[in-house]
DNA sequence: GTCTATACAACGATAGAC
DNA sequence: GTCTATCGTTGTATAGAC
C-alpha cells in the first residue's frame, strides 16, 4: 500500500470532514442550510489550523479568524458558541476520524505482520493527507479542561493499544521475538508522531512517505518485530 | 553511566541556571545583588514553567505568574522588559545547557560505540532532570518569531547532527552497519523527545530513564548501529 | 443568514510611592 | 528593590440592523 492508493481508498478531505461535523452537531450548529454550513466550516477550519499551527490556538484571536477565513465576528459565532468549543470540534473529529479509518483498515486481517505493516502505513498516510490537523491536535491537547484532558490521553493510549495489540498477538504466535511490547509499541507511537510534528525537516530531505514506512518497519523488524524478523538488517542496501 | 553518576557530575539545578542567567544578562537586569536576583530568579522561572506547561505561556497571565511566584508586577519587570523576553531567556539558557553538557560529555571520547551511548545517555538524564525545560521549550518554540524561531531549528538540528556524526563515524569505522545515518539519528532524537514530552506514560507505567536509556540502545544496536551490532536481538529476555 | 457596532472583562506594561 | 494604582490596548462575546 502507498500514498495514493490509501488517497483514493479513503475519502478524508477536509470538505468530507466539515460534512461529517455538521450532521453530527447540527443541533449546536446555527445554520440549517448543509451547502452553505459545509462551506463556512471549511473556510473556519483552514483558517483555524493555519493560524492556529503558526502561532498557537491561545495566540490566535478571533479577529484574526474574521481576516483569515472572510468571516464576520458574527458569522462565526453561528458555527459554535465560544472560542473553546472551537477547539473541541477540531480535535473530537480528528480522533474520532483516526478511530474510524485504523479500524476499517485493520478489519478482517489477521495475520500480525500484516497488520503491523497495514497500522504503520495507514497512520502514517493519514498523517500525510491530514497533517495540519494532526499537528494540531497533538499540540493543542494540553489546553484542556481536566475532563476533555482526559479523553485526549484515552486517544493516545488508543491508538498506542492498537499496537501493542498487534505485536502481543505476533509474540503469541510465535512470530514476534521481543520481550517488550508495550516499549516498542510506544517507541513506533513516537516515530509516527515526528513524521506530522516535523514535516519540515524530512520534506527538506526530500524523504517520501513511503520510504518512512519502510524505514519503521524495518528498524522494528531488526528488533525482532515484523516480517523479516529474527535480526535481518535492512539498513545496509 | 546512570542518572545517580550523572546528577552528581553534572551541576544543573534551578538555582545553577540562574545563576548563570544572572551572570550572563546582568546588562538587562535591573537587580544587582546577586543573592537577591537569583533567588527571584528561581522563582520566576520555577511559576512560569509550572504555569506555561500546564496551559501554554501565551495563555499563561503576568497576573497569574504575580500569584504563582508570590511576586508582584513591577517586582517581575526588573527582570525583563516584557513577555516575550522572558520566554527567549527560558529557551536560549535551555539550548545552552544541552550543548555545553553533551559537549563535555562527549569530549575526548573516539570511540563511536562509546560515543553513542554515551550521548543518548547524556541527553536522557539531562532531559530527566530538566524535564520541565525540556518539555517547554519543544512546545513553545514555535511562538518565536523569525529570527529566534529559525534559532530553534537549528538548535534541533544540532543535537540531531550530533547523533548523525556519531552514526558516520561509526559507519566509516566499520563498526555499523547501516545505510542511512541521517534517518536513524531522526529517529534517536524523537525517541528521545518522546521521554520528555510523554513523561506521565512512562512515570505510570513505572519505567525508569535507565531503562528506556537501554532500549532506545539496543533498538538501534539490532538495527546496526551500537555495542552488539549486526543482527543481536535484545528484545528477549 | 450575515454584517457592523459595541459592551465589558482581561491583558501587558509603566509611573510613582515607599 | 519592591509594591500599588492605573493607563491604553486587545480580547471574547453579543445585540440589533439589514
Amino acid at each position: 500500500m502507498n500514498l495514493k492508493s490509501f488517497e483514493t481508498q479513503v475519502a478524508v478531505s477536509t470538505e468530507d470532514i466539515c460534512r461529517e461535523i455538521f450532521r453530527n452537531r447540527s443541533g449546536s450548529i446555527r445554520i440549517k442550510k448543509e451547502r452553505v454550513a459545509v462551506g463556512n466550516l471549511v473556510k473556519i477550519f483552514k483558517a483555524t489550523l493555519k493560524l492556529a499551527n503558526n502561532k498557537g490556538f491561545h495566540a490566535m484571536s478571533l479577529r484574526d479568524l474574521c481576516a483569515e477565513s472572510g468571516m464576520s465576528m458574527g458569522g462565526l459565532y453561528a458555527y459554535f458558541k465560544n472560542k473553546e468549543e472551537l477547539l473541541t470540534l477540531i480535535q473530537e473529529q480528528g480522533r474520532a476520524i483516526v478511530a474510524r479509518v485504523m479500524g476499517d483498515q485493520l478489519s478482517g486481517i489477521d495475520d500480525a505482520d500484516r497488520a503491523l505493516d497495514v497500522a504503520v502505513r495507514s497512520h502514517l498516510y493519514l498523517s500525510e493527507v491530514l497533517q495540519p490537523w494532526f499537528f494540531f491536535s497533538y499540540m493543542e491537547t494540553r489546553f484542556f479542561n481536566a475532563a476533555e484532558g482526559r479523553r485526549a490521553i484515552d486517544g493516545e493510549l488508543q491508538t498506542e493499544g492498537i499496537f501493542s495489540d498487534i505485536l502481543q498477538k505476533g509474540i503469541a504466535g510465535g512470530q514476534f521475538a521481543i520481550g517488550d511490547p508495550l516499549l516498542v509499541a510506544a517507541a513506533i507511537k513516537a516515530l509516527l508522531q515526528d513524521w506530522y510534528l516535523k514535516r519540515w525537516k524530512y520534506r527538506r530531505r526530500k524523504i517520501s512517505v513511503e520510504a518512512y514506512a519502510d524505514f519503521v518497519l524495518s528498524l522494528i523488524s531488526a528488533y525482532g518485530a515484523g516480517k523479516h524478523a529474527k535480526g535481518a538488517n535492512h539498513g545496509v542496501a
